[in-house]
DNA sequence: CCTACCGATCGGTAGG
DNA sequence: CCTACCGATCGGTAGG
């Protein structure tokens, strides 16, 4: 007994069952925030949603920051899939720019959390944001269809960022309303009345971007 | 000192300074705020910032929800009360519906921690938003505003509150990215680039709300 | 990855 | 509006 104990308990005593903590942290975090909101979020609860004792997060994540800026991080790659896939369904540039949008406003709604982490003011360094990545640069991607949009000659001339500014503006602004519940009174609700209504507001802007002979 | 005592001790004891540990709270809250950020406001530390224990507060507020409502509904009115007066400087329909977007997105820049308090996800019920308060019915006055441009033939024809949705969703975005910091590193920090800004996204969406041949 | 511990803050209430 | 108190949670670290 006296050489068994010691031998079984480093050899035998499995670490973590699930072999990746560092992404059931992740997600125990985008869990809490959901369900209990973005001010109940500490670092503590996480571990004890996640299996484990509260010191074992700092193996993962220096400190809460961090591990909110994988979360977003994550969540931009994620978005930027969800727009590139849906654009890949559209035969025109301008069908490609709303999509763009549309793809924006659907994914803020069905990962709220994600959402909330990747704009809201957390965050004391500009979190690069994925201009140096480009699975994750969802504001490249505008810009880029916004000048697909030029090329063809269904958007107006100008700066493509200052154009894409517009865009982000409008489905960001939507998108908030939607996440933090001021559309309820509305009765906007379901994913399938955002998507028309993130529709017709792209729409609406396009038209607004156009070429026109006055201008 | 016996009959002197007791009778003193309630007349002569000033309640608070101020005479309004109310209000003193409600700046004491923004104050907070804005230097420490949302997630550092409790109702212990509004009481410190405002000079009394942490149990006077519960004279006024309920808890931190009450708090919170109250700074919000100071805000709605301020905001109210900002879009009209740049809206009565205007002399078209469109430029009243312009000044209406441009002084909400001003307000969200000078007023960022009533911006926050008011469209954050806090509150678990719906706090009226002054549907039934005309000094607080900002959306109120953006529906009238395009109703206005509508009749002047500005506008196309459709439901007011579409329209208004679509023109709320863009100078929210355009709010939200600007108090998040999000647009730090395009360079656009000081009010008067917001202003800029703010009145060419309106103008072009309110060019796509214009009355066209093909449409 | 865990146990055990630190100092600090919090919301809320009793009772005056 | 204050004092004194409650139970609870938190971030973080030592040391293994």
């Amino acid at each position: 007994m006296a050489t068994r104990g010691p031998r079984k308990k480093t050899a035998e005593k499995p670490r973590y069952h699930h072999g990746d903590l560092r992404q059931a942290l992740l997600e125990a975090s985008l869990a809490l925030i959901s369900e209990e909101g973005f001010g109940a979020l500490s670092l503590r609860e996480v571990a004890r949603r996640a299996g484990v004792t509260h010191a074992a997060p700092y193996r993962h994540f220096a400190d809460k920051e961090a591990l909110l800026a994988a979360v977003a991080e994550q969540g931009f790659r994620t978005m930027t899939a969800r727009m590139k896939e849906r654009m890949a369904r559209e035969t025109t540039p301008e069908g490609r720019l709303g999509a763009c949008g549309v793809a924006y406003v659907l994914f803020a709604m069905e990962h709220a959390s994600h959402f909330r982490v990747m704009f809201g003011p957390h965050f004391t360094q500009p979190l690069h944001l994925g201009t140096s990545d480009g699975d994750a640069d969802a504001f490249g991607l505008l810009v880029a269809s916004i000048t697909e949009c030029q090329r063809a000659g269904v958007v107006r001339e100008g700066e493509p960022q200052v154009l894409a500014l517009t865009c982000w503006s409008l489905v960001h602004g939507l998108a908030s309303l939607l996440v933090d519940g001021k559309l309820r009174g509305s009765g906007i609700s379901t994913l399938a009345q955002a998507e028309a209504l993130a529709g017709a507001q792209t729409r609406l802007l396009v038209r607004g971007l156009g070429r026109s002979s006055g201008d």
